[in-house]
DNA sequence: AAGTTTCATTAACACGCGTTAATAGATTCC
DNA sequence: GGAATCTATTAACGCGTGTTAATGAAACTT
């Protein structure tokens, strides 16, 4: 077993004090080292392969210097998650450039409050980012109350918590639009998830809106709960073709959901978008190449990570915000599974209206 | 600023001694405290909100209680990986049982070594999982030799680390061999990523493989070299489409570029599998849904997962381990992407031969 | 030339916990 | 009834670093 190196190690090689050599690694404003010291200390370092002891350094500086994504779901859900990805790479950006590690953990429900203050309070970590959470999270206003770093990926009514998001709403009830303007009247609506998750709740209030607002009246037959993977869209979809309500457009919460819908219009042996158009949310990269090209809300989903983290760090650091509450502009890209609605499709429409309602 | 509760104030308070709530928090097999005292211990601490500093921990007990899972990827290509999701969803299934923290982290070509020797000498974390790691890393070696706890998600030739992963090779044979017995004899290949990647170059060994043993002759311009995502996919399809070469199926090496291709044959006019039939690999959750169903060959990806994080914690006890090498099983999921190749087919094709070669 | 400011460095303490060796008390043994 | 064993607890040291207040040296003032 070889002996770690230490700073101390270090500072005899360099012929200077341990302090001297705490200043250079943390290069620190407030007392100066002269260059040529400053060169000797770190050959030193480099030549006995000196790396800080991290946990050390946190227990001294009472920083962490990490993050960590908190994760309310399911592991079901995270592993169907085709944000992940994203989101992550986008937090690895700002986290790398920052020096700073970023944790992640996931928390059963039930278990946030403690898990929280946990990773807080023991000094995991400085700060977290919590992606997805749900209204019923009783864990939120603990962290409020105790003014931990903290910002939210997503909206929580009630909240008053820093966040980072879209416009889930305005988002959905331009994609609705979109479908309403292609001439569609009868249009379904598939959530991406459980109503207690905020951003499939908030895009389903969009759908409803849209509707409203162009005077179409809102048939809630039409409306599915789907559950974060495309099996759950594709069981939703069969469920609308199923029920013998007719529609000639859906509106899908997210691409993954979307997926799976597309699927179960396939196998009725209906065809995309002339019998039925569809629109979905997200645009994943893969979205381009569904079949047909899928036409989807485009989700800043790396910027939203790298905002986030951003943000975090200004909270950590004490600054002042600019803005606590930072809602990211969405874009909707027109593919070919969206298309006008048809004569025929409409008159067949009026004749399955007659049949079934 | 409150002051931070310490094990100090808990025992204070539990009327004993530092040493014994320290006993307690760990509970120390060798030194028994009474059930008593041990209530009244825990109680206090309940009282006070007491949670154990970890940094402190860490540095008493020289145990991060922390792992790592690297990669070697650019950003870009961890944004594109759908299979992260279910990578970290096991992860954090054995993570969360054994009460450690995961730590994400990714590493810049030519900066492997000082990364590996940074997180592991400083002691963030006690171990490592790598993840797709490249043949050309050069931190494996330093890894191996200063005998740090790692385990590697993949395989690299000529390192001697411990690793699980599914047989590349033996899977790609399969699936190819599939096409094989379905009558094609003009079979592509679409890599899931460059070569230097290693489950590329072990995906393309087993399609050679599959062609040399039933006696079929290999066309370096039916191989085509894809990046990760889909679109990379489509191009490579693409440049098959417009090549003039013939075919009637394609192995690709992901479904990720699978999905890619789909869409080049589609919007080439083409039916699949009618003219041309092909088979993914991973088998990731929306491969059932993508149009036609993918065949693909199913990867473990949540029991790789499990099983790495397994093999590191015994790795970390010290504990002999009964296999450093493990392969863990793939099956073939057939799906409609896939046919016999039809007659008409066959003498088309060899219309072809006649024209192009 | 003595005093004042600036610059470079350091000694010493603090951070919160794990852990070993020692202590005091209770029990058992011959 | 004293020695020996066991039980429950603790004092004290160490982990490797950050940081403050102090020190000495040099440069600049009057």
């Amino acid at each position: 077993m070889e002996k770690r190196v230490t700073s101390h190690d270090v500072a005899e090689l360099a012929g200077v004090s341990r302090t001297t050599v705490s200043f250079v690694f943390n290069d620190d404003k407030q007392h100066f080292v002269r260059p040529e010291t400053r060169q000797k200390v770190r050959e030193a370092a480099h030549q006995l392969g000196y790396y800080p002891n991290a946990s050390a350094r946190a227990l001294a500086s009472k920083q962490a210097k990490a993050i960590g994504l908190i994760m309310t779901r399911d592991p079901h859900y995270i592993a169907a998650d085709n944000f992940l990805p994203q989101i992550i790479g986008g937090l690895l950006d700002v986290v790398k450039e920052k020096q700073i590690s970023l944790l992640i953990e996931w928390v059963e429900p039930g278990e946030q409050t403690h898990t929280y203050l946990n990773l807080t309070q023991a000094k995991h970590i400085d700060g977290m980012i919590l992606l997805t959470p749900r209204f019923d999270d009783p864990g939120l206003k603990a962290l409020e109350q105790l003014g931990i770093p903290c910002v939210i990926m997503g909206q929580v009514p009630g909240s008053n918590l820093p966040f980072v998001d879209i416009d889930n709403c305005a988002a959905a009830h331009m994609a609705v639009n979109h479908l309403i303007a292609l001439g569609h009247t009868r249009i379904a609506c598939i959530t991406n998830a459980r109503l207690s998750y905020t951003s499939a709740s908030q895009r389903l209030q969009g759908y409803r809106q849209a509707l409203m607002d162009a005077g179409l009246n809102i048939d809630e037959n039409l409306i599915q709960e789907a559950d974060f993977d495309s099996a759950s869209g594709y069981a939703a979809m069969r469920n609308l073709l199923g029920s013998g309500s007719n529609f000639s457009a859906v509106f899908a919460g997210s691409d993954a959901v979307a997926l799976g819908a597309l699927a179960a219009i396939h196998e009725a042996g209906l065809t995309i978008p002339g019998d039925i158009s569809i629109v979905g949310f997200d645009d994943i990269p893969e979205a381009a190449h569904y079949f047909p090209g899928l036409t989807s809300v485009r989700v800043p989903a790396n910027e939203i990570a790298r905002q986030s983290c951003r943000l975090l760090m200004h909270l950590m650091k004490g600054e002042p915000l600019a803005d606590r509450f930072i809602l990211l502009p969405t874009e909707l890209i027109s593919r070919q599974s969206t298309s006008e609605i048809e004569r025929s499709r409409k008159h067949h429409q009026g004749e399955k209206l007659v049949h079934f309602t």
